[in-house]
DNA sequence: AGCACGCCGACT
DNA sequence: GTCGGCGTGCTC
């Protein structure tokens, strides 16, 4: 055997280079370490002295090649004993640090749980009495001051003390004189396994009159009651639960323990964030014909597992909304799971919803607490940092066999990944759009199904111009279903039954359900709604003034008539309410970020949307002192209050980031409008996603066009996505349903391809726009952003960093007219800070950008989302 | 990010 | 002469 003697590793370092820089270590000796020697191997977390530092990295190769012309230090110790990271992570990172040019060691980090990786640090404290004449600059002075007051302090501590920079030239300064000591410091990790303390009977019932002499003298009833509750459990037990089922004390425990009759132990428990859920098995139902037809290809194309050179399919399922793809996804992890392998199934992050838990839940069961034995695990921004740690390592030891989450469930360490589902591909919370690596869950996807054999599934009724592009061309497999399935007959009269004492719903006229050839005659599939496209413009000439048109008020009456119930769709993205001066046209704005603020009652507050400034609502305007001050524009609150104001006695639910911050909150929402405590919900993107609620039946859109005013390449993609799911809200169930379109450009094709159902048509149109202006999908991105205090700083780097890659593009022999700008973009001051941008239009960004040197400060964004 | 090294201006 | 500013380069 080799000695290889030599560890490459990449060290969690502020080093740049998006190259694989690693650093060569040599293995302690044998006789030192032997465990080390013989063990270390790729994917192994392991601290290193770097510099005067100690940092951690990821070991990535075992060598016998010493580097050239550098003495090599030796690997200091492991901190799991298992690789944190398997090989097609390892390569999947590789890939990533390449494609979106960021350090490799940033997307290692990505990979890994929080606080398993500790941080680096320094420590200063006085050396000793200071003496106010070895104290020269202020800086210094400033640095003893509060090392005088507090001791000794950590550099994230001093950061929030002292400026930033100051601090850390003064300590290097004083530690060079004595004055002060300077240490650096590595946390160790903070996610640990779990341990309890537990209690046992340590006398066995044998001979009671031990027991009863070990008991002598004590009064306390509560006794006996914890040595019976000992017997009965038969074994240790985790002493808080004593506690809970005895009410004793820890005194009592003590006591028992002095007396031998009970023994304590720890014992690690596995932090289980579903340990309190219940989840009913299910069956599969059976497919409907759609189903049935796509359910046969998939599981043909998946039954094999792919290899480097003959990859697994990448399969498209575009599928309306309701038209049962989830059920497609549970049976492709089923067959998966079946053969040994695993799963993971991606979701947008808003639809992390407990109804999602539940359907994966309850098909395939979920962990039983103690040691993890289930077979799904839920990742989600609610879980604590112990429930991660000890989710990824029940999914390391291959304990998991389905896991359902966010695009950072993608990088959950599985042994044998047989399956990727991305549902909802279009979503635009599958980009990562900081902290770099500014990755795509998609692409990522794709990448590491390719990395690992495993098949991929998109799915999405309307899905994004790139995959359907792709599909097209023939790389993915495109399967369809496009017909809705019908909510169940039962279960809508059951509901209303409960919820609507009011006269029972009779079920439209003009969109009674189809029975399909073959089909079941109580109806399968639910048509989709008509669509009406209301001219804004036309309202105005009318002399309608409100925000209601005429065809949604009337449209309003009749569902409330009925004792139906109506969703309010407002597009927030463009459209704050702002304020503005009737006399002299003055608008308030954010100080920081030079964008009108928005108007928040009831506090009548001014709020950022994007710094979250807050100021109080002027009664004059501070310009001309006018006291005639309007709102326009249209928030979530303004319509609810015009609803209140045109159907008096209605009860309203409003849904948006200011009502729902959380998912406990989202649910409580869904589940007070589902159960008829409202009539009308008003809310914003956010209930577009995924709600099944039969009672619906008119969705209005109050305006359509904010989108598809902002100055951005996706701006009729986006407006077609929302419609097209605001759509698929209403009439889901045998009552039918509708939607009406306010819009100020009725014939705009994203409108009106939406309206129509028609996602081919839009497509079609949207691809020729793509293509005559070189975007995505026949082109990729580059967005550069350079922000500064300084508007003049923030364009010179613009300037000399566009004319260096214009120098790089013209060496390649690219059209120059391919970088775009610099130019201050849409929002071209947040935070206080000026931004400039310079947009790069090209085939492989990666390739263009290797080669040049791009300052630090810059924010690099590939394939950005939006270009705003 | 630190830290050293190294070369210019204001004091003991 | 010396201290300290801060630009450049390196960390196995």
């Amino acid at each position: 055997m080799s000695q290889l003697t030599f560890a490459e590793i990449v060290v969690f370092s502020p080093i740049d280079g998006q190259a694989d820089s690693t650093f060569t270590y040599h293995l302690p000796p044998v006789t030192e370490d032997r465990t080390l020697a013989r063990t270390l191997a790729p994917g192994h977390l392991v601290i290193v002295p770097f510099g005067p530092r100690r940092l951690y990295g990821i070991v990535v190769a075992r060598t016998d090649a010493p580097p050239p012309e550098v003495e090599t230090r030796p690997v200091e110790s492991l901190v799991d004993a298992e690789p944190v990271l398997t090989s097609c992570q390892i390569a999947l990172a590789r890939w990533m640090s390449r494609e979106y040019l960021t350090p490799l060691w940033r997307c290692f980090l990505l990979m890994l749980p929080p606080g398993l990786v500790g941080h680096a640090d320094v420590q200063v404290e006085l050396a000793g009495e200071a003496d106010p004449r070895d104290i020269y600059t202020e800086a210094q002075e400033q640095l003893v001051t509060v090392l005088d007051a507090k001791g000794q302090l950590l550099g994230r501590q001093l950061d929030r003390l002292l400026p930033r920079q100051h601090w850390r030239r003064a300590a290097s300064q004083l530690d060079r004189r004595g004055i002060v000591v300077k240490s650096h410091l590595l946390t160790p990790p903070r996610a640990r396994p779990k341990q309890v303390q537990t209690a046992r009977l340590a006398l066995t019932d044998d001979d009671p009159s031990l027991m009863e002499a070990a008991l002598e003298g004590l009064r306390s009833e509560v006794y006996p009651h914890i040595i019976q509750f000992l017997r009965e459990e038969g074994g240790p037990v985790d002493v808080s639960w004593i506690y809970a089922e005895t009410g004793c004390q820890r005194y009592h425990l003590n006591k028992l323990e002095e007396r031998g009759v009970l023994a304590f132990d720890t014992e690690e428990v596995w932090r289980d964030p579903l340990a309190d859920e219940t989840f009913v098995p299910d069956t599969p139902p059976p497919l409907t014909s759609d189903q049935q037809a796509v359910w046969e290809t998939v599981q043909a194309h998946i039954a094999r597992p792919g290899s480097p050179t003959d990859p697994a399919p990448v399969i498209l399922l575009q599928g309306v909304t309701g038209s049962g793809k989830t059920e497609i996804y549970l049976r492709a992890v089923a067959e998966v799971i079946e053969r040994g392998q695993q799963a993971i199934v991606l979701v947008p992050e808003i639809s992390l919803t407990p109804q999602t838990v539940h359907r994966f839940g309850a098909r395939f069961g979920a962990r039983s607490g103690g040691r993890p034995t289930g077979r799904v695990a839920v990742l989600h921004s609610g879980l604590s940092d112990g429930e991660r740690y000890d989710t990824w390592r029940c999914a390391r030891l291959g304990q998991i066999d389905v896991v359902v989450g966010p695009r950072s469930a993608l990088f959950i360490p599985l042994p044998d990944l047989g399956l990727i589902v991305l549902d909802e591909e279009h979503d635009d919370s599958y980009k990562q759009s900081a902290p770099a690596p500014r990755y795509h869950a998609r692409d990522a996807a794709r990448q590491l199904a390719h990395l690992t054999g495993a098949s991929l599934i998109l799915g999405s009724a309307t899905p994004s111009l790139e995959t359907y592009h792709r599909a097209a061309l023939g790389q993915i497999t495109h399967l369809e279903m496009p017909r809705r399935i019908m909510g169940h007959a039962r279960r809508l009269a059951e509901l209303q039954a409960r919820y609507q004492p009011q006269p029972q719903a009779q079920p439209q006229e003009s969109i009674t359900y189809r029975a399909l050839p073959g089909e079941a005659s109580d109806g399968r599939y639910a048509p989709l709604p008509p669509v009406q496209i209301v001219d804004l413009r036309a309202e105005l000439r009318a002399g309608n003034r409100s925000i209601f048109s005429r065809a949604l008020q009337k449209a309003i009456d009749e569902t409330l008539e009925r004792g139906e119930q109506a969703i309010l769709f407002l597009n927030r993205r463009g459209t704050a309410t702002f304020v503005l001066c009737r006399d002299c046209g003055y608008v308030p704005q954010c100080p920081a970020c030079d964008v009108p603020l928005t108007y928040h009652g009831p506090g009548a507050e001014l709020v950022c949307h994007h710094c979250n400034h807050r100021q109080r609502e002027p009664a004059r305007c501070p310009e001309c002192g006018g006291r005639r001050i309007r709102y326009f524009g249209l928030g979530t609150e303004r319509v609810e209050k015009a609803v209140h104001q045109r159907w008096s006695g209605i009860r309203t639910l409003r849904w948006d980031s200011d009502t729902a911050r959380n998912h406990a909150a989202h649910a409580t929402i869904m589940h007070l409008f589902s159960a008829g405590l409202a009539q009308i919900l008003v809310g914003t993107q956010m209930i577009a996603k995924g709600l099944d609620l039969p009672l619906v039946t008119t969705v209005g859109v109050i305006s359509a066009d904010t989108a598809l005013n902002l100055p951005d390449f996706r701006a009729a993609e986006r407006t077609f996505q929302l419609l097209a799911q605001v759509a698929g809200r209403a009439g889901r169930s045998i009552l039918g349903g509708r939607v009406i379109v306010q819009t100020y450009h009725p014939e705009h094709y994203a409108i009106t391809s939406a309206a129509a159902h028609d996602y081919e048509r839009f497509a079609a149109r949207e691809l020729a726009f793509r293509r005559e202006h070189g975007y995505p999908p026949y082109r990729r991105l580059v967005k550069l952003v350079y922000a500064d205090e300084q508007l003049s700083r923030a364009r010179d780097q613009a300037q000399a960093l566009a004319q260096t890659i214009r120098q790089e593009m013209a060496r390649r022999g690219l059209d120059e007219d391919d970088l775009i700008g610099p130019v201050p973009p849409f929002f071209d001051r947040l935070r206080g800070r000026y931004r400039w941008q310079i947009l790069l239009r090209v085939a492989d960004p990666a390739d263009l950008l290797r080669e040049v040197v791009i300052p630090p400060g810059w924010r690099v964004d590939v394939d950005p989302s939006d270009v705003l």
